[in-house]
DNA sequence: TCATTAAAAGATAAAAAGATCTTTTAATGA
DNA sequence: TCATTAAAAGATCTTTTTATCTTTTAATGA
């Protein structure tokens, strides 16, 4: 469905969402040993998603990444454009080029309702939201155990 | 979303469907000029569909892949197992390893629903009905223009 | 039975995704 | 200013997916 990147960059945004601030940076390391993922592949992650906008960083003593406020604003959607772009959720399903409603393919009004609501959810709420729900619920996002199938 | 691989399995699934039958067996060459698909690849993959008895093959002159009764009863779903394995779909969309309505990840609710609704309709359908459901809707299966991203 | 045809099988190659390592840059506090 | 800390950047390596090529096996008809 999405790439391990995706996923790894969602769950670490939540993360950063619920842990950090602007005077509590967190970094890479700690956030890399909390969600039980390879360090250096969550470091060049990040890279991407601060040149996307999607979180901030400082270098030096006290360093480290956090979500500013415009942050918390972006949802869930955006996150998935910067990693993997909208491509998977927008091209035809059976990978036809000429997929529409006058020109199905043959799962075209299987997958589009299903698809387009799934985008909406994720265009629904923002970062901000989606973690103080976690919170509110008294979920615990420890993340561990991802599932590398 | 799919593998290619899975994406190639459906789409010429449903072209033997709609073509061939015990009389009039077809090449991987035709199928996979008439698809616009690489033949040795798509060779591969009618290995597998064979082993997997989604598709049917014999030997020699007047040889060439085809559908029979058993095989054109089974359904999208099927295909979809024997290539890509059913693991893309049952497992937590965010990669998590437990995750359920006791214990969600982030998106559980959102993408739950959805995923059921959308297995079940490829197992409702046989590929017969499916294929019948495409001629009747006098929809023509060209297959070509596969996009590659 | 033997040449021909087409799939099966196996080995190999190229591309993409995932993961790691090393060097450079920037910020901080002593 | 200088040592230290942590991210940025770039190079490299591994695995998986996609694609290709070659050899073997089975079926058919002459």
């Amino acid at each position: 469905m999405l790439s391990r990147a995706s996923k790894y960059a969602i769950l670490s945004t939540l993360f950063l969402a619920e842990h950090s601030s602007k005077d509590k940076k967190i970094s890479v390391k700690v956030i890399a040993e909390s969600i039980d993922v390879p360090s250096p592949f969550l470091a060049k992650l990040f890279q991407q998603l601060v040149r996307g906008k999607i979180i901030s960083s400082t270098k030096g003593p006290n360093g480290g990444f956090f979500l500013t406020e415009k942050n918390s604003k972006k949802n869930v959607l955006d996150i998935i454009e910067n990693i993997d772009g909208l491509n998977k959720f927008n091209d035809c399903f059976l990978g036809l080029n000429e997929c529409d409603s006058k020109n199905p393919c043959p799962v075209h009004f299987i997958v589009e309702p299903f698809k387009n609501s799934l985008l909406g959810k994720f265009r629904d709420k923002t970062i901000q939201e989606f973690s103080q729900e976690i919170s509110e619920m008294g979920r615990v996002l420890t993340l561990k155990g991802l599932d590398l199938s």
